[in-house]
DNA sequence: TATAGGATTGACGTAAACGTAAAAGGTGCG
DNA sequence: CGCACCTTTTACGTTTACGTCAATCCTATA
């Protein structure tokens, strides 16, 4: 049972059914085309949140992983934790409405906004704060690098 | 040779020279003053930040320890590691004008805000994307959630 | 066939700043 | 005297998301 090589950028070794819709990647080039390592697509999968069919011991993705690995990206990058993105997604029923799904996922972002807004505050807090430091440690260098007489200016 | 207890406000069972102009305070104090814990205060002097008095086994801090312990908890606020930290304090000479690690401590900052003002554009950035799953989420609520037949409201 | 690429499963390492027992000592008070 | 309260040292645990070997395997190609 062979399997499957990506239509046409392929600089794949394998032999593939260029016919079927289905497309299936192996670990190398799925983490290129998404800019994770080999490492973070196992470890994914370890944790639940990716689920590649086989060949043999082989990892092949299909476009369904490649959408869940896009929401965990996303989910990852407005600062969700992977325990938050793997709740959000075992809950998705291919065969219903998903609004439970959903309503988790609102709430959930709900929270992570608040949780980045008072990142963003904290954020600006330290910068005013960084900065007046930076004003009076200047200050300090030129009262030290200053000529210690008090004679007029050059 | 006993010792030392905070002029006024002291729920302390010691003995104190209430004289002296060096206000010795014990750990406990220390920490609920900074709003820290007595395993914060004992890890920043294994880390050498700090360096009290001792009474026997007892710590004794003193209003040097407390600028340490308040330029720490400034460092850490703008987000300085305790290792920059300490890299920055280790250069004080009391004797001297202190011009590099003035010099250090400017150049960190700089460095550091410039850390800040990246992670400040990341979470804006975060905020944006977040906030439009939100509105694709929410609006597949109300499609979800509307009565499945074409009739007029009720 | 030698070689260069991928791929696999372990499994320990990392970073930061403490948290959290555990076991024990000193002290004043009622 | 016993209890409550404060302190000490030692040392493993926590959290998150992977990094970094290590030892193997498979395979197409020159």
């Amino acid at each position: 049972m062979k399997l499957v090589s990506p239509g046409e950028a392929a600089a794949n070794t394998n032999d593939i059914p260029a016919e079927a819709g289905e497309e299936f990647v192996r670990i190398g080039e799925m983490a290129k085309k998404y800019g994770v390592t080999l490492r973070t697509l196992r470890f994914y999968e370890d944790k639940g949140l990716l689920n590649p069919h086989r060949d043999g011991s082989t990892r092949l993705y299909t476009r369904r992983d490649k959408a869940r690995l896009k929401l965990i990206l996303l989910g990852r990058k407005v600062g969700f934790s992977l325990r938050d993105v793997k709740q959000m997604m075992d809950l998705y029923d291919p065969t219903g409405t998903n609004t439970k799904q959903l309503r988790l996922a609102l709430d959930k972002s709900e929270k992570q906004l608040a949780r980045l807004q008072k990142q963003r505050a904290l954020i600006d807090d330290a910068i005013g704060e960084l900065s007046n430091s930076m004003s009076v440690v200047r200050q300090m260098l030129i009262e030290r690098t200053a000529a210690p007489q008090a004679s007029a200016a050059g």
